[in-house]
DNA sequence: GTAAACTCTGGACTTGAGTCCAGAGTCAAG
DNA sequence: CTTGACTCTGGACTCAAGTCCAGAGTTTAC
């Protein structure tokens, strides 16, 4: 598969397809005589991993030490060795804590419609300032 | 309140309180007459609570729009206004897809076990086109 | 055999979320 | 008082993760 498949597959652009290898999320595929990359269709699959760690949060560099311990990982498959399961207790850590927070709101909008908010006093309650000014400008 | 033991009690820099203040995430403050800003014990709650959903990925201006909305929401607490609830159906999204994305990790370590990882031939080594085919376990 | 569509490299630019001064004023403990 | 810790403003800087060229070569569909 040439880049631009790959990208519209994977669903990103090529220059971000070209970003990750760079940045070693992609390893550096085979080329053409001609220049072009050539990539298995593995490769969707890769970025599609990604960027769903992404969008949960991980960072680049975390996601990179997931895939690579699972290349790594992958000359020994059947032993231990597999660590991207370390992706498995990090999403566990997360909704973990998803659930806390979760709790918290919950818990803060009860109190909001029984008259304690925990916010009480940012704006209204003590209207000093920054109610006053009419810029609208807002926050955001 | 100083912003000095603000941050410190929510754990952040100062700059970062000051930051947010410019960002909205944080209403402008009142001023001492030297010019000091002056906190509300419950800035450090919205502070640790915007932190918390930054933690789980929400950007600032999802945050600022929950706060905001909750602010807003706050001058008729006992209405069906509240929109900070909008959090818990961010929250419970994210935690249904950290499922399926744990699932789908899950798989894939099975899959690597059995010898049918669906990034077999990222490496280099890779026989040419990444079959990944029955050749038994994992690879290499 | 041409266009149109695609790909290449390398570097500059952007956005989000902070972080770091400098120079000057303020507070509080002794 | 004085001194050391704290705070002020405004702008410059950083870092991550992309995004966007320009100018040149390649592939493909007609």
């Amino acid at each position: 598969m040439k880049i631009g498949q790959v990208a519209s597959e994977a669903d990103v652009t090529i220059d971000t397809v070209r970003f990750y290898e760079r940045r070693g999320v992609l390893p550096e595929p085979g080329r053409r005589p001609s220049g072009f990359r050539e990539y298995p269709a593995s490769t969707v699959e890769r970025i599609r991993m990604a960027r769903m760690l992404q969008n949960l949060g991980f960072t680049l560099d975390e996601i990179i030490e997931m895939l690579h311990a699972h290349d790594t990982g992958t000359a020994t498959c059947d032993s231990e060795q597999w660590r991207l399961e370390g992706a498995l207790d990090r999403i566990d850590a997360k909704i973990a804590e998803l659930r806390r927070t979760r709790r918290l709101i919950s818990t803060t909008i009860k109190e909001c419609r029984t008259g304690h908010c925990r916010f009480a006093g940012q704006l209204e309650g003590d209207r000093p300032l920054s109610r006053t000014e009419s810029d609208g400008r807002g926050h955001r």
